[in-house]
DNA sequence: GTCAATTCATTGCAAGTTGCAACCAATCTT
DNA sequence: AAGATTGGTTGCAACTTGCAATGAATTGAC
């Protein structure tokens, strides 16, 4: 119930201030302790001898003596590139990931295994700890992991609830799981659509100066996450984001989840398959047959194919509507749509931009900028590096140190 | 562009300290230095230096030795209620009201005058300042004035947008006029809607230990607040919250302010009485007529009339749609509906409830409490001494001081 | 009725952090 | 080669905090 805040102690303050220091590190990429100075506010003085511990604990480096300037060379910083690790698992319906990062940021290695169809948790689990395991062994030290999870996902309990098509994973608690079998290094999770959304903003509404970021995660299924000031909302159970269980029906057909008229059953990666499959069977004059799957589609679109034009532009329309109530909802500054359906395309994206501005006041709509994510494949292991070196180095971390204590305790 | 946090020098600790102090001396309404000292863990001396100043600023007072511990009596504290104010006015449609508080937050005086429909803004804002005049003259010592605004209001540039019903008001922009004839006095403002959430917030929400509460404003119009840990979500423009115009259906009719099968085209008021007065006309067996007004409804409603029934119930279940989506989306552990639909009473809630049981995954549907307002007149002005008091003396003002100095000199 | 016990509030003191200013270091310009 | 310029470091004073001792106010026991 304690909701008041916590004073801060002379010591807090040094703490505080290597958190900033820190922050403005990353924000600004390799910079001076000069530069640091004059964004946190602090005295050069302060930076100097708030760095050196750092140093010192291999958290930051020296990465040489720059710029061509008028006087003494600066010598920039950044966070350290060898002996402090982060290890991040991406865990998929089909598949999972494991990716190594520096401290500051650079992807060391990353591979993706298959999750046999039939395998139980318990074997996955064995495959996933492996890889692990040879990682913790090469790199030493390794300051946290980063655990990123599909789906509707209780993030304050760490299960996964609803997990369509992965039955096996029912009642089997990855991240406790990974707790216990790690017990010296932090284990954080993420539900996926906010890691992205996190690594979507630090490399584009940071760099447009955007306050409120909207992440549409479209494919498989409708996710999203919304980012406010660099801090994505969790909700109350950690659960906020399911865009694709809003409904855009009243009277719509029922969904598994038990809402009607859900946005995920007008445009997830299944339905758009389904209608295009039908009516391909039907028409002609398309190249897409009734066993084509999304690549197809997806090629057949940026190729002018009709049927897909139609059916693609279909969901556009409807994804815009979801988006648009999200604008409406919660006026970001910034959308940001990513995921499979982001490579449909700027064509794509005009048509959803097309329908948002229709049905949104013309003083909101220039507000906000509605962009396609880079589509890179590491978007979501970045995301939870990005949130273990937050919760590690960074800002106040999500949970106070002592419920922390309960929890590993209990 | 610097999104960068600010570093603490010493006196900053000392500034923040204090506004912790005053964070939990609000949050624990009347306590001791000693319990102010364990909520926050601050040392009982920290606690006891920092108030001494502001029992000398007349910010805060010492009310009476109470408790029948042990040994020494502790001194309580609380609020100053006497010499400093906050003023608070609320504008409507039709009406404006002013309220008068002390720090502590007890309403001294509220006043509620009428606008008449011709009046021209200029105007209104005379008859306005001659009561704000008259309170300042009286009180003295104003902290600040705090401003309620209907309807889609783009706090970032204080202007309210599609001011249905008041085109009067187009073009004359309240809040800078008003900071004009009060340069001393700082002046906020609010979306009526948030300001209301945050009363609830903090009556409600606090008690039930939750974390992130969706306040509904339902009635004229659909407006809503989102509240995250007592900090109200107002979007890159200020103009988050706009259920109403959040659509739940895709095809439906198209609004005023662009969008298709808008909530508030089911839900709002007008719409119930446009849906009663066409039925109450053809059919027989109700107490309604062609011309009942919302009162008229309410009292049939509350007794069991079987029109006003239906109608109401189905606006229920349009607005259990709304709210749902809002859950999927943003994952509130409270749901409060406020504003004039809070009058219809247990009956409606539990047929929100109902639907919103139906469409919400049960693990999300038990962790989230649907309530009613207490529905209290002042809940609009509550709320925005309560923003003001905040922006005065707690947590972080919501504009960082260079650029509130920038926006006034601008 | 007095004295110990208890609890809240205040005041001395040492530790430690910050900002300022002076100083050192490294580079460019004249 | 000397001065100017800029970045980084160190000495010093001011200040805040926490700890511990002291004071204040009350209860309960003898």
């Amino acid at each position: 119930m304690k909701i008041v805040q916590r004073g801060l102690s002379i010591e807090g303050v040094q703490n505080h201030n290597r958190r900033v220091i820190l922050a403005a590190l990353q924000d600004m990429g390799a910079c001076s302790r000069k530069e640091i100075s004059v964004a946190t506010g602090l005295d050069q003085a302060t930076v100097t001898r708030g760095i050196a511990p750092l140093i010192d604990d291999g958290i930051v480096e020296e990465v040489g003596l720059v710029r061509g300037g008028r006087g003494r060379r600066s010598i920039n910083l950044s966070f350290s590139g060898s002996g402090r690790y982060i290890l991040c698992l991406r865990l998929q319906r089909r598949s999972f990931s494991v990716a190594a990062f520096n401290l500051r940021g650079d992807l060391l290695d990353t591979t993706e295994f298959p999750i046999a169809r039939d395998s139980s948790a318990r074997r996955t689990f064995g495959e996933i700890s492996a890889i692990l395991d040879s990682h913790i062994a090469k790199l030493k030290q390794v300051d946290g992991i980063g655990v990123a999870v599909p789906g509707p996902f209780l993030e304050r309990d760490e299960r996964v609830i609803l997990m369509t098509e992965s039955p096996q994973w029912q009642g089997f608690d990855l991240v406790p799981e990974l707790r216990a079998r790690y017990p010296d290094v932090p284990v954080h999770s993420a539900h996926d659509a906010k890691a992205a959304a996190l690594t979507e903003w630090r490399h584009r509404a940071r760099v447009l100066g955007a306050k409120v970021m909207l992440y549409v995660s479209a494919g498989q299924g409708i996710g999203s996450a919304l980012v406010v000031d660099g801090h994505v909302h969790r909700g109350a159970q950690g659960l906020a984001g399911e865009l694709g269980h809003t409904s855009i029906s009243v009277d719509g057909d029922r969904c598994k989840c038990g809402n009607r008229g859900c946005l995920e059953l007008f445009t997830s990666r299944i339905s758009l398959l389904r209608a295009i499959r039908k009516r391909a069977s039907e028409a002609g004059g398309t190249q897409l047959r009734s066993d084509s799957d999304f690549v197809d589609v997806l090629k057949a679109y940026t190729e002018g194919d009709d049927l897909a034009s139609e059916e693609v532009h279909r969901v556009a329309r409807y994804l815009a509507q979801g988006i648009t109530n999200c604008i409406n909802f919660v006026n970001p500054d910034l959308v940001v749509i990513g995921d499979e359906y982001a490579g449909f395309g700027e064509r794509f994206l005009d048509e959803i931009k097309t329908h948002v501005k229709k049905a949104v006041l013309p003083s909101i709509f220039d507000a906000v900028n509605i962009e396609l994510s880079q589509h890179c494949e590491d978007t979501v292991l970045r995301g939870a590096y990005l949130d273990v070196l937050a919760q590690t180095y960074l800002g106040s971390p999500r949970v106070e140190p002592e419920s922390r204590v309960a929890e590993a305790a209990g």
